[in-house]
DNA sequence: TATAAGCGGA
């Protein structure tokens, strides 16, 4: 069966897509369509001329083969697009049809130029449709795109999926990387990442060759997945394939690093190689490098960035202020903060309601409780847009100065304005309640919140759980935990995160087991947990296990987990499969931070493998982004610990000829 | 294509 029968595209009343197997009819003008004939009063437009060329005084001594030689195209294709039905659009071509010879034709530029100015995904399907069946044209990869876009962008996600397959089983034409781009980034914004992934084997199988946008829209993809690894590597990929990242591929590669938290690299990508390949970074390139510096706590160096931006010319703009703003409070700088708050608007950023948040909190962290609650009053005042984070802040403020009442009462007054308490509303309110010593209270929300469906999130559960364990109720606390290993309206993944935060091994380890047998577990972080717990735990083996797992299931590990299974093969003595996930993971694209350069150092010269901590320490010593200084006294230490007292000492002296 | 809010112990 056909594959747009399968996504029932013969139920849609434009589609003439069931004509597709039948011999092209010669269509008539069908009789309930009484405008066509009466066009002749009044101005003569665009579209009449579309309706019937005679109109056109060129066409009463020309004979041209193609009516696009004989009308305004643009004025005609603008109005045809404003006004046209499918009805109308197949009914005026009609005497087009089956005339390919004839003086009449239709050239296909005209068609794919029609087209391509077709908004509706269903007027263009149609056209699509008349092109290939009933005017014999031969259907572009173009032509298609064009309707996949249109489909795509009304949410026809069936619809285009169907075209897609059409085009694999047909292959007149085939896919080709703008299709899949197009699909990709779609699928990849309405959140169908597991659709999107779908794809990714249909596109290797035809072979398609990703050009420059379908690479950022793989990073992007992979970035959205949370597999940071992995959009590393596409665009180390993107480069070797002699492709030149515009901004936007680079500012993708930023985001990347950022996540991986190599913030070295990401920075002399932002200042060095992104000028030197002609491609000025933008505000959006420094605020992510900034807010990623600001995430990892590098706040004098988000300082010294943000005034690079000057050198660069690059105007901040309300992003780059907030995440200023959170760097002067978590700095503890609440002066500076307050100053560039009053100063945004001169320097011509109106503040948002980030910014008026972001603020509560700055100010709450400061013990300014009275600030807070002025600028609180202020936008209330001014009718500034409050939101679930505003309440959430200045709930947690009220605990602060412990008046659990008034934090009880925003919880009140938020709801009565319709704004919906959330999974943060209420760890924040039952942990103040706990604090307070309103156990009843915590404990009767926190089961209202059970019985009602509300989506239970891991911080939420364990905020109830050490509520009651601080109460003396561990006999509660156990059963929570317990009712988790078999849980019912709770993810899988969540609740082997919780046990994992937990510290409880023998039963996420279960449930871990459980759901990876199942396949259940799509998301990288529920691996990463596991590995964080067994490693704390000193369950090397089951460290080793997870990662292979987790490889085997097709996810990226990042650079610390990769410093995580060094770590565990090192304990375990299994130095040459560490070797052999070092050399791989490099082999892959896998951009390492220095920790793990370093920890492979360190097991060489367990092994006492000497002659490969000198090959690969004169590997590194090449590398630009590894820092020389650190370098050289881990490889020292490497040398001491293996009693080689002399080597020590012959790498420390090296230290003196680095460059400053 | 960047930004804001929760727990608590390692």
């Amino acid at each position: 069966m056909a594959a747009s029968a399968a996504v029932s595209l013969h139920h849609h009343p434009f589609s003439h897509r069931q004509h597709r197997h039948h011999p092209p009819k010669r269509s008539r003008l069908p009789s309930s369509y009484p405008r066509l004939a009466a066009f002749s009063a009044g101005a003569v437009t665009g579209r009449d001329v579309w309706r019937n060329p005679d109109l056109h005084p060129r066409r009463r001594y020309q004979r041209p083969h193609y009516i696009d030689r004989s009308v305004d195209m643009a004025a005609l294709l603008h109005q045809l697009s404003q006004t046209t039905t499918p009805e109308e659009l197949h009914a005026v071509m009609s005497p087009y049809l089956g005339d390919p010879a004839g003086e009449h034709q239709l050239s296909p530029r005209f068609m794919v130029s029609l087209l391509s100015r077709e908004a509706d995904h269903r007027r263009s399907l149609a056209l699509l449709d008349w092109m290939v069946d009933s005017a014999g044209y031969p259907p572009s990869a173009f032509a298609y795109n064009v309707v996949l876009r249109n489909a795509l962008r009304a949410n026809q996600f069936p619809l285009a999926l169907g075209l897609l397959h059409e085009m694999r089983r047909l292959r007149r034409p085939s896919p080709d990387p703008v299709t899949y781009s197009t699909l990709l980034s779609a699928l990849a914004r309405a959140g169908r990442l597991d659709a999107a992934l779908a794809l990714l084997p249909l596109m290797d199988a035809d072979g398609v060759a990703p050009d420059l946008p379908l690479f950022t829209t793989l990073i992007s993809l992979a970035l959205r997945l949370g597999d940071h690894a992995k959009a590393l590597a596409l665009f180390s990929r993107l480069r070797a394939a002699g492709l030149n990242p515009d901004l936007k591929a680079f500012n993708a590669a930023l985001h990347a690093l950022c996540l991986a938290g190599l913030l070295r690299e990401a920075r002399s990508l932002l200042l060095t190689e992104m000028p030197a390949s002609g491609v000025a970074p933008d505000v959006v390139s420094f605020s992510t490098v900034l807010a990623a510096l600001v995430r990892r706590r590098r706040f004098l160096q988000a300082l010294s960035l943000f005034s690079e931006m000057r050198t660069h010319r690059v105007h901040p703009d309300l992003t780059t202020c907030n995440i200023m703003l959170d760097a002067y409070g978590q700095l503890d700088m609440a002066k500076e903060a307050d100053r560039l708050f009053w100063s945004m608007r001169r320097i011509g950023v109106e503040p948002g309601i980030v910014t008026y948040n972001t603020m509560l909190r700055v100010y709450g962290d400061a013990e300014l409780f009275g600030e807070a609650i002025h600028l609180f009053r202020l936008m209330q005042r001014k009718e500034n847009e409050q939101n679930v984070v505003t309440y959430n802040t200045m709930i947690k403020i009220y605990g602060k100065t412990l008046e659990h009442e008034k934090a009880g009462n925003l919880v009140q007054e938020m709801q009565k304005k319709g704004i919906e308490p959330n999974a943060i509303t209420y760890s924040t309110i039952i942990s103040i309640w706990g604090k307070a010593g309103k156990l009843d209270r915590a404990a009767k929300l926190f089961q209202k919140l059970r019985s009602s469906g509300v989506e239970i999130d891991p911080v939420l559960y364990q905020t109830i759980i050490v509520v009651y364990e601080r109460a003396g109720l561990v006999g509660h606390a156990r059963r929570l935990l317990h009712d988790l290993k078999h849980p019912e309206n709770i993810p899988k993944e969540t609740a082997v995160k919780i046990l994992a935060n937990a510290g409880r091994v023998e039963e996420a380890a279960w449930l871990f087991r459980q759901a990876t047998n199942n396949g259940a577990v799509k998301d990288i972080s529920v691996f990463r947990c596991m590995m964080d717990l067994f490693s704390r735990n000193r369950k090397h083996a089951n460290v080793i296990e997870v990662f292979e797992k987790m490889r085997a299931v097709g996810f990226f590990p990042d650079s610390e987990m990769i410093a995580t299974v060094l770590n565990a093969y090192g304990k375990l003595q299994e130095f040459d499969r560490a070797n052999a996930v070092y050399q791989e993971m490099k082999e892959e694209g896998c951009v390492f931070t220095d920790r793990v350069h370093f920890q492979m150092l360190s097991l060489l010269g367990a092994r006492r493998d000497f002659k490969s901590v000198e090959t690969l320490l004169e590997e590194l010593k090449c590398d630009p982004n590894i820092d020389k200084k650190e370098l050289h006294l881990v490889a020292a230490g490497v040398y001491e610990r293996a009693n080689k007292l002399d080597e020590a000492s012959r790498i420390i002296t090296q230290i003196r000829n680095l460059d400053p």
